[in-house]
DNA sequence: AATGAATGAGTATTCATTCAT
DNA sequence: TATGAATGAATACTCATTCAT
């Protein structure tokens, strides 16, 4: 991100070893050290790029938003119809939440207690308007409710998603049934609407 | 809940000390002294009640559901239409993601190093009943879509309010205004439903 | 001292073990772990006693004195005429200077960065305490000048013979003899005065 | 020094440099990285002058002796009689003492981890060896006393004031009207001698 | 001579946990 | 049950020093 910038070299593969050593030990366990072996960097060398251990947070959260984007790239159809671009947006969603759950928990705490709150919406702002643009196609095209804004359809969308797939990681985990089962769910209620009008 | 048996006083008042401190200084800097000075008891005590310092939070988990189930006692017409009842819903989700959002990204950071994920499961059932008794009434009442379980909705519609209550802490913050808008919006997504039936 | 109150005695062995580091190490590369090494005590231990490394700095210095209080219960007679008594002042000075002659320095500059020196200070008091009596009571036999209070040509007369024998150890170290020269030079300084009255 | 050699000039930047940072931090908080901040230097030019971090000891001590030797070009009288030439000499140290107190103190524990405390003997003399001519032309003209070697007095009458000057800078710190009276009590037992002859 | 990025050894301090009382 | 002094393993971070440019 960064405007476009990409991420220092070196910095960014401290920032993957970091993302890797997280995943596998979690906030309490990973150690400096073992990043910095991850990375074949020197423990000094962290320091020239980070000021501290969770001053890599926001560069972990650059990332993770960079490969979704990537997702989209690959895996999202801007010409198909809406229930169709909807689906493969469950599908990404799923897929990241599958793949990086717990690093996005971790990060919140770990920006969390920094409290820089603002960079996380701001590393967040291209993935909602990416979303955003798509919602406002649909619109165009009266295939979604236009009583909200795009942005605001876009980012609680995704949050609606997000959530749901973290309750099938939580209870579901393995069984690939089921998280079938709860996307098709999520669609149902989504597409259907909650209350009924009479 | 213990299946109705409340929690051991010294351990309730652990446990209540514990979720003062994690709320202060984060799940980084709890140190078991600072605990236990909060309950006023001896260093050694807590180890009585809990063999480590992370298993509390199970406990933690028990107490903050206990104290939502509360608020529907107290805040939470049974009898009141379902548009009514989710606004309530709404009210109460909002109410304690703002006292505890911290608190829950740590609880599941803490619990998920543990990997104690089935407890979190079962800890949280009490509640999702009880959401799921109101759906299904609702949907006996032809308020409430019914192609889906009531079992199935209640959560996931926990799940969203959570998601957006998650994100109206995260952007807007002391703005109380905007927090209010973001339940009307909420609101509105829920009951229209996102894409239009031709 | 602390008001007569002896040290407690856990803490007093680490600052004896204190001590004995110091010296051998100088204080760049004295650890807390070969302190506690020598005190035999565990690493946290030390932190029960002792805030940080480098508050140990007042413990030693009072450890310090108490010695040196030791040496004239010892070594000094009190019913001496002062000649006598001046010259057991000089080579207890000289004693315990070449004993810990680099302990001051360390403890100094330990200190200083503390700007803990109003301690300093009260630390030192007994001693001067002890040589202002017996200052007055050569005043009062008509042994020593009296234009100036006792108080002040104790504190002056310690700094005199300390200087001299920091000179001495700096300078002659394992040379015998010449310290002998250099505590007989002190004396015919410190008796005949400097500028001759015409 | 070096025999009338001066030093080098980036040497002595980096010096003067070290001596500000010394001062400023203290002996265990100065960093090479300041030292050559305030140099306008980069760090590894540094160990183009000074073999290690320590090794600069010795030129800051020989920059303070140069410029104690400046101050009697401009302070002291070589013409005026001794007891005004000693006032002077006190004003000169004291001045020195209240710049350079805890330098001093840094330097001695600083050289003395290098056990080079011969060069600190080589450095000192050409002070000593300036005081020594002061003090023969008084012998000479029957103002001090002749029982000792002048090169003998001088030496420890540099030691006698800096004792005093230390202990007023620890004592009466900001108090100038102690401060004087310090050095007034000085000059009385310098002169006047303590032992009273029968 | 000068640079400054990279190194990696070195250590104070913290804190969960234990256990004798 | 309760205590709290003692433990000692664990680790983030610093900084003197090196060396390729």
């Amino acid at each position: 991100m960064n405007g476009g910038i990409r991420m220092d070299d070196k910095k960014r593969t401290i920032t993957l070893s970091a993302i890797n050593v997280f995943q596998k030990k979690g906030i309490e366990k990973t150690t400096v050290s073992e990043i910095v072996r991850g990375a074949g960097i020197a423990q000094g060398t962290f320091y020239l790029y980070f000021p501290s251990q969770l001053s890599v947070m926001p560069a972990i959260a650059e990332i993770l938003i960079e490969k979704t984007l990537q997702q989209f790239d690959k895996q999202f159809d801007r010409k198909a119809d809406f229930l169709t671009q909807l689906k493969q947006i469950i599908d990404i969603v799923f897929g990241y939440t599958e793949k990086y759950h717990d690093l996005y928990a971790i990060l919140f705490v770990g920006m969390g207690s920094n409290k820089q709150l603002n960079q996380w919406e701001a590393i967040y702002e291209p993935y909602y308007e990416l979303i955003s643009d798509v919602i406002k196609e649909a619109q165009k095209n009266g295939e979604v409710q236009q009583t909200l804004p795009p942005k605001k359809i876009a980012v609680m969308l995704i949050g609606f998603i997000e959530s749901a797939a973290d309750q099938s990681y939580l209870f579901d985990r393995a069984d690939t049934k089921a998280v079938q089962v709860k996307k098709e769910d999520l669609i149902v209620l989504l597409t259907s609407g909650l209350v009924l009008t009479p």
